[in-house]
DNA sequence: ACTGACATACTTGTATACAAGTATAGTAAA
DNA sequence: TTTACTATACTTGTATACAAGTATGTCAGT
């Protein structure tokens, strides 16, 4: 198990953080991903031995991802709860709930600064896409949410997104890599669905908000599918070598 | 600064507890109580120093305290954030949000079970009354609304009542304990808030709840404004001694 | 008086050391 | 064969050590 590792999350998204910050975005991608399976137990000294670094930034690494429910820590070694299908419908109906919170609290502002920084990142979205970047994208993706979130000021709420955040980027950052090489048509319906958020925000109209969110929500049912499919791909690879 | 410490968090809710959760439950009341004060600089050193432990621990508690917004961590110390009344409304935003979403589904549910178990709560509410146990009593109204949070079985909605879970219980706690003393007859207005609940969770009746979070909220305005005559009084104290 | 360099005393982040507790395998006895 | 015990090799939690970076105050030079 200590072979040299192979990182799969994007490193320049994480280049001024801590180690143990970064060491638990790497390790949350991976069980994500299904690389780490659902069940097994790790421990701080082979996790350290395995990233060649000491316990202490395991140690935060390990308490940032219990906070998130991805692994449980019990009396001897952190037991990987990983994603259930279930978990990730249950993470969109928090997600739901924040963004219908912050459209209402929206509809009372000057949205004018919020619709033209949402344009920009439309446009850096479309570049992505020109150039076939998959996390790029994703991570605009994310921001666009983010700035949207941001835009009301609320602390709690800001700090609920926080919290699902990490998640919620890690999925979607698997769901674009796989489609940018299997259904890149999708590229363009997600742009077109952040269309309808920004015409819900400049129109201030509930009924086209209640479409942005609906699409939104279709669209991740399919993130999910691409992800159990993702998993189940990997599984097998898995069950071939062995 | 290095006198023996006099600790204000009930320590037999924090007796299983590591050393860094006890000493950030500790550290986060103090702050909500504004005995530490808002913008105020706390280092690691100094911290352990005053708690007689090790930095391990304490980094640990800061870090808790961190995720929880209560204080900012920088490069050269940990600027005490503390809570605004507009941190605190918004936080029973969220609580609102978050039960408005339980309640929602627990329509859907056979609520026998629930409802003897929030029945059970509450008596226990009523020994501690009959007790004049602040403590016993704050402990139980927490524990109250998080079994009913709890009765969906939702993971991310738990995750995000645990993140709110602390400062709000903070904030009970300490307006418990001042009512003790001053407006002991708030207790069973508080108790009678409680009956409205298991009512609207039993008849499954919106406009019960409606009205059982309504008058939730009108406590809390109170409570929010029984910590501000508190913290106001704390400052006199102190500009007293000065 | 004022500015710039530098020593100093802080800060955090990471590595390591030690202590206390727990699961496990293997062995001895019934 | 089964059961009880014990040695051992793990586990985490906390303390300490070290490294690298940052704010501050002093002092020299202008």
């Amino acid at each position: 198990m200590s072979e040299k590792q192979n990182y799969i999350y994007p490193e320049k998204w994480i280049a001024n953080a801590s180690t143990g910050v970064r060491l638990a975005s790497e390790l949350r991608i991976r069980i994500i991903a299904g690389l780490i399976e659902r069940g097994s137990v790790l421990s701080e000294n082979k996790l350290a031995a395995e990233f060649e670094v000491s316990r202490s930034p395991i140690r935060e690494a390990l308490k940032i991802l219990a906070s998130e429910n991805i692994i449980r820590l019990e009396r001897m070694g952190a037991v990987v709860v990983g994603l259930t299908e279930k978990d990730i419908k249950e993470l969109y109906d928090v997600r739901l709930m924040i963004e219908t919170f912050v459209y209402e609290r929206i509809l009372k502002l000057d949205t004018t600064n919020l619709v033209k920084e949402l344009s920009k990142i439309r446009e850096m979205m479309e570049v992505a896409i020109k150039y076939k970047d998959a996390d790029e994208f994703s991570y605009q993706d994310v921001l666009f949410h983010e700035t949207i979130v941001r835009s009301i000021n609320h602390s709690y709420i800001l700090l609920i997104w926080n919290n699902a955040k990490p998640v919620m980027e890690s999925l979607i950052l698997l769901s674009m890599r796989m489609r940018m090489e299997e259904k890149f048509e999708d590229y363009s319906r997600v742009l077109n669905n952040h269309d309808v958020y920004i015409e819900a925000i400049q129109s201030k109209d509930r009924v086209i908000m209640i479409k942005a969110l609906h699409q939104n929500f279709e669209d991740v049912q399919e993130k999910v599918e691409d992800l159990w499919m993702s998993q189940q791909m990997l599984t097998k690879e898995k069950e071939q070598n062995i």
